[in-house]
DNA sequence: TTGAAAGCGATACCAT
DNA sequence: ATGGTATCGCTTTCAA
């Protein structure tokens, strides 16, 4: 910068002055300042800016499994809306770990973000974010609402969401549907089969715990579940798969039955729709969940001292057929869909 | 870290060879300021940090299009090879367009970044990488070779991948095989088309343009090709489909035929398995590809001047069942598979 | 409208 | 082994 100023003949702060758009300099020397950068490929040091400023050009962005399609979902509007105001992202992956989500968040505060945008990890309290908070940090959770502290949070309404899915197989006649999801330490799990028993409970049917599985998702445990459900002497005639890898394993693990339930799942997944029968869902839009979670963060960064707020988004029904599979007439067992 | 400083009764220099691990301070003197750190809940501050060193301990990552599930996974791959060096990513999307890439990539460098991971956009040149890349920033490339720039770059091996496939369905019989890929002002596209024709001239078949369609993703243009492939005096017995995306988009158009010609896609995709037929694929590794590139730069970071390097990692045949489809006995139209 | 000088927080040099 | 001080590049304050 002061390269540029000599080359331009005035000081370094008329420099910072055109480099910062600021009033108050006259046309002609706003004119030589810019060509002398020109001349020079001059571009200011962010380091020196942020230490100046207190803040750097850049949000902060943990995320709890970056391999997820859904986290890439979430990422990409947030760094869109981010780019909007001439920011970046900064970010970095926990991997489930609390641990490693607290690391990360603090990293991401000595680094002095403008704000953090954070997906909890499962287990984790945030507590530890309260100083930050207090000192005037945006800070916004997407997906799970935080643990031992108020913030603003964006989540889907799982639990709307699964009261949807549920009263849709109700409605097509079931009475026996079986809940897949995945550990309830994960608020969206919860949620999802909170959502699943109040849903039976207002259609005057009994909560079977046999016919409940809140477990981590792998490929073997959901296959094992199922067959466990499908071997009891009443068998559900409908599937609850409250997630999209709950709902994958589910198909992977039906692909080798001859007759299936009818299935729901939480959360769309590409080719969905080419499956046989093509997967009903409720569907939830990661994108919407980013943008207003980082618009809610750039209201805050432009003044906005309201209280924290919890913004909820509506799922979508999407009907494609596995949902619509009337309970097999006889009783337990249902019917055969070829091929699955 | 002054107030550590005098809370722990030393010099600010003192403190800082703590921070940093530096030898040469007295183990009481170590532990004294440790203590102090904890009570004053202290972090250093990188912006300043970034100033005085030059660079900040961040990588910047510039990615085509941060909501494909294939830049997901090499994300996640380089951002956990950095954060095992105490380092995050500074990442930001440039949707496919080259004025935003080179915007994006000088802006991580105004953020003085440690190095850069690219994926070019298409139709972008690199030399205004040229005097950063003279100053000794380490930039990879990934996915892309860089225009008109030498520098480090891993890549599929796109041609070989395709000269598998296609020789895969001519071991199946196939002379009638039609290619569906994207622009080919983007490498990887032009690649696989270059491995399709080496792979029919190999095997003395001619090249018919008319079975050879180069244009950007869309569903309905994918839809019309194949209709337009299929109303062909000689309609083609198999289809090589050059990227996710296209593979995708054909077996959403095909899911309207009564018969269906053998397919093999490049590039694996979540449920190709439970497909009608399976859908043989030739995989490739993202999270490789972002693994080498990420080791590749921090080998760069700890001194390495050997000269650029280009990486190219191979890929893989899944045969599932559709690549092995065989051509219709009585000519042109293939048989049908149900229900597909 | 413009510029000189102070200082942001950390590190390197050099002295002790 | 330890600490004072200049310095990184920029912005702010204040004076001209």
């Amino acid at each position: 910068m002061r390269d540029v100023a000599s080359e331009a003949g005035v000081g370094v702060k008329t420099v910072s002055r055109v480099v910062n758009g600021e009033p108050d300099v006259a046309e002609s020397t706003r004119h030589r300042v810019r060509a002398a950068i020109a001349r020079l490929d001059y571009r200011p040091d962010d380091s020196a800016r942020g230490l100046r400023n207190g803040q750097i050009a850049s949000i902060g962005l943990v995320l709890d499994d970056a391999t997820d399609p859904f986290s890439a979902q979430l990422v990409a509007a947030i760094q869109a809306e981010a780019q909007l105001h001439g920011m970046l992202a900064l970010s970095g992956s926990c991997n489930e770990d609390p641990d490693s989500e607290r690391e990360l968040s603090l990293a991401l505060c000595a680094r002095r973000v403008r704000g953090l945008v954070v997906v909890p990890a499962p287990g984790a309290r945030h507590d530890y974010l309260s100083p930050y908070l207090a000192e005037g940090l945006p800070v916004v959770f997407v997906d799970r609402p935080p643990v031992a502290l108020a913030a603003d949070t964006v989540l889907t309404d799982s639990r709307g969401g699964a009261i949807t899915a549920v009263r849709h197989l109700l409605a097509h006649g079931h009475r026996r549907i079986a809940f897949l999801g995945d550990d309830v330490r994960i608020h969206t799990a919860a949620e999802r089969l909170s959502g699943y028993r109040a849903a039976l409970h207002e259609a005057g049917l009994p909560i079977d715990t046999d016919l409940i599985a809140a477990r981590p998702v792998r490929d073997e445990t959901v296959s094992a579940t199922l067959a466990a459900f499908m071997a009891l002497p009443e068998p559900p005639t409908a599937l609850f798969t409250a997630n999209n890898r709950t709902t994958v394993a589910a198909l992977r693990a039906l692909a080798g039955f001859d007759t299936v339930p009818a299935l729901v799942g939480f959360d769309d997944f590409q080719l969905a729709e080419l499956m046989s029968p093509p997967v009903t869902v409720v569907a939830q839009d990661p994108g919407s969940l980013g943008e207003t979670a980082a618009r809610l963060l750039f209201q805050r960064l432009f003044g906005d001292r309201s209280p924290a707020q919890r913004v909820e988004l509506a799922t979508r029904l999407i009907p494609r057929g596995s949902g619509e599979i009337p309970p097999h007439p006889t009783g337990g067992r249902t019917i055969a869909v070829p091929p699955f």
